[in-house]
DNA sequence: TTAATATGTATTGCGCACAATCTAATTGCG
DNA sequence: CGCAATTAGATTGTGCGCAATACATATTAA
């Protein structure tokens, strides 16, 4: 008779495995977040481009990428999307015709007031204090940033 | 001149969300995944798909969609897959015409052999101990859970 | 200046994810 | 029993996410 080897089994359950509940974890809050940003005329990966635009636009696609860990592949046509709907405006840079420029339009920073009260009502749903939250969030980040530490090598 | 609601803002700023933390995390796992499944012939969800099965097969679609929290719509493109790898069986229930049950294959099995090397390669690039692995899992999981909870109601 | 290389974005193809809709099978209720 | 309501999967359409590739611009080296 073979021997298994427990401990790899056990390790190998969906419910011992801290990635499937951050994939899980990432789903959930997705659809918390749907109705919300319906509201807005976003959907998530839209809402966080946004999120950055409104910290600072005027920026090229790199650094989007950058700041969300996304590539053009998935930019370019998002991208398109928020010009379709008036939100932003897409221009080459005269300094560096590589470069595509991302500024928003006045729609596109109207938007930001309505979307102030969005953070308050995933908070809710969370059912979660802010620190535990952001205590939360500092450890899921370092998780974050040693993975990416592992793929840059 | 207009007064900015301050706190609200500070809310919107993406590195204080949890959510994209917990997103850019799912990411980050999914690409350092990528390779280690690849060996297998497995994207990430169909591997934890494999993960259920490997610990029950003969089981409905729903069951399988239930443990992952995805629906039809993206579970039965996905088996077809499976199933065109010759990893999995699919076949209606006598019982039950409307169900459709999900067996796996000898070579489905075997798969499980390959898969039992995959944790040891995401701890290590986790570079955390299985202890703190856990304890994180644990509290996002409570989160996943409260979010769900009110999307239920 | 030209040739080689690097960089920024766009495109294509594949595989999720999910809403909405559809079909077929089962259950429940009068 | 008979029909409405429910349930399980499948299908369609939209939007990511990423690998691979293409292409134009920029930089560097010879």
């Amino acid at each position: 008779m073979v021997r298994k080897p427990v401990a790899a089994d056990q390790a190998l359950r969906l419910d011992n495995q801290i990635c499937f509940a951050v994939y899980s974890t990432a789903h959930a809050f997705n659809r918390v977040y749907k109705p919300l940003l319906d509201r807005l005329g976003l959907t998530y990966p839209q809402y966080l481009v946004m999120l950055t635009l409104w910290e600072r636009d005027g920026v090229p696609v790199k650094d989007i990428g950058a700041r969300l860990f996304l590539d053009s592949g998935t930019l370019t046509p998002l991208l398109k999307r928020l010009e379709a709907a008036d939100l932003i405006k897409r221009t080459r840079s005269s300094e560096d015709e590589r470069q595509v420029l991302i500024a928003l339009t006045s729609k596109g920073h109207a938007l930001h007031d309505k979307a102030r009260s969005v953070p308050q009502s995933i908070l809710a749903a969370s059912d979660c204090t802010v620190g535990e939250l952001l205590a939360m969030k500092d450890e899921i980040v370092a998780l974050r940033d040693r993975l990416n530490a592992v793929l840059g090598e």
